[in-house]
DNA sequence: ATGTCTCGAATTGTATGCAGTTTGCAATCA
DNA sequence: TGATTGCAAACTGCATACAATTCGAGACAT
């Protein structure tokens, strides 16, 4: 076998089962509770059965998938309790590394230029907002994710930064481009992106005043931004089309 | 202990191997930075390499192992600094936990029973330390570990208990019988039991009343103490014979 | 003596055969 | 018609063989 033509490297088959893997899954290309048999997937992702079951481990640890007590794995469904408390969790964990970067006292904030180069890019990109809408809300999630990147950094944390990479990767934890640019159309979810900025310029104004609490305070209140953007999407019944992860929400108590 | 999940009848060879395996780590069975060869290692743990495969997996997420650019897993190095870090984030989570309790409007609390007696079970424990020390230190141990599973299923929160069980299982993450054991004899640690205990009935009586804020703090607080219990133990030099697991860490940045 | 290159042994990563279960279907019975 | 049981197909979990890599030892050149 070993096709490896779509690999840019030798990556090895676990590594090119786990992202193919999560990328469908992401993508929703699964409806919750779906079994995910071997012989099938394997065939699909170009794989053999051992680095699949491999990656399979990997996502059940992540969260994805689901360990069927007597047959393989199923497709984790996500409840919107579940993605409400992943979101939570997301916020303490990264009010915690805003709060760690001000208790540094080592480092007098080298970083902070970063944090104000996205901050501005923002804001400029704000500006546009009613002319060049889709630009604007690319800029935001670019320079955005940069902004909590630079963040994390700053916390100089590799376990807590190890532990935000995992909870954000979790579907909806986090605003990933391909949900939010669903969005572009939304009066709601421009307002969204404003609200987001106004709180970066807050968050980095108590950065430069080392305000530990009032940091972690707004990183917390940061995040739940990314609930609000999945409660307008739900309520303004984005198309499904354009987002098919949306379909493994389900809204009632575990099924 | 969702980490102890695992079928009672056919327990799997990977459920064997990472429990194993999980325990030899935690033991301490190597120092840090080890190479884990499949071969010797499926021979003792007395499972064939494809098991083992999968459980090394499933421990790195865990963060015990990680893996080696170009050759299999390695034990994982323990910085103090890690430990510290780690021990912050649970008390975060649990601390979110708590205050999830409280929101929780729902529920009358049904569950502060479970809270009260394990309090109770150390007050009385506590009472007799000078004469019972080794058993005054088992109950603790235990109603503690009971004090908190109590108090994270209050919260209802099935995402974040998950991530406290995976977060509790790193090496000092929490305390551990074994490792607590060790430093029955010093009297410092004796006074951090008692310094538990008051804030366990601090953590009762802010739940009674439903102040959300307060117990926040008071969890995070009271995961320190895992701090100071290991700070207290490499201090008085605890030997390492009766906790081998100390050899793992290490004080410096990464090697 | 030090550094580099080559070759061999050992080890990992992958594929696949096999056995034990589980599931679905169908036939039988109430 | 509905439920139950038995059977066959399919699938998972495991072990192992095979191939591709990597590491180390030793020789050779500088």
């Amino acid at each position: 076998m070993a096709l490896a033509a779509a690999s840019p490297k030798t990556m090895s088959q676990q590594s090119a089962a786990l992202l193919r893997l999560r990328e469908l899954l992401l993508k929703g290309a699964f409806t919750a509770g779906t079994r995910l048999a071997e012989i099938p997937l394997a065939k699909r992702l170009q794989v053999s059965r051992t680095p699949l079951r491999l990656a399979l481990v990997a996502l059940e640890h992540e969260g994805l998938v689901q360990e069927h007590p007597t047959r393989g794995y199923v497709v984790r469904q996500i409840l919107r309790k579940d993605i409400f408390e992943t979101i939570e969790i997301r916020g303490m964990l990264e009010g915690m590394a805003a709060r760690l970067a001000v208790e540094r006292a080592d480092r007098e904030f080298l970083g902070l230029g970063n944090l104000r180069r996205s901050v501005n890019a923002i804001e400029i990109a704000l500006k546009t907002i009613d002319t060049d809408t889709a630009g604007a809300f690319n800029t935001y999630i670019e320079q955005n994710q940069l902004f909590h990147q630079h963040l994390i950094a700053l916390a100089g944390s590799q376990t807590l930064a190890r532990e935000i990479d995992r909870i954000t990767g979790r579907p909806f934890a986090a605003p990933s481009s391909g949900f939010i640019s669903a969005q572009v159309d939304l009066p709601r979810s421009r307002h969204v992106l404003r609200m987001g900025h106004d709180q970066h310029v807050a968050i980095v104004e108590a950065l430069e005043r080392r305000e530990a609490a009032r940091v972690e305070t707004l990183m917390r209140e940061h995040a739940r931004l990314a609930r609000l953007n999945l409660e307008i999407a739900l309520d303004e019944n984005v198309r499904t089309a354009s987002v098919p992860m949306l379909r493994l929400i389900r809204n009632g108590e575990a099924a």
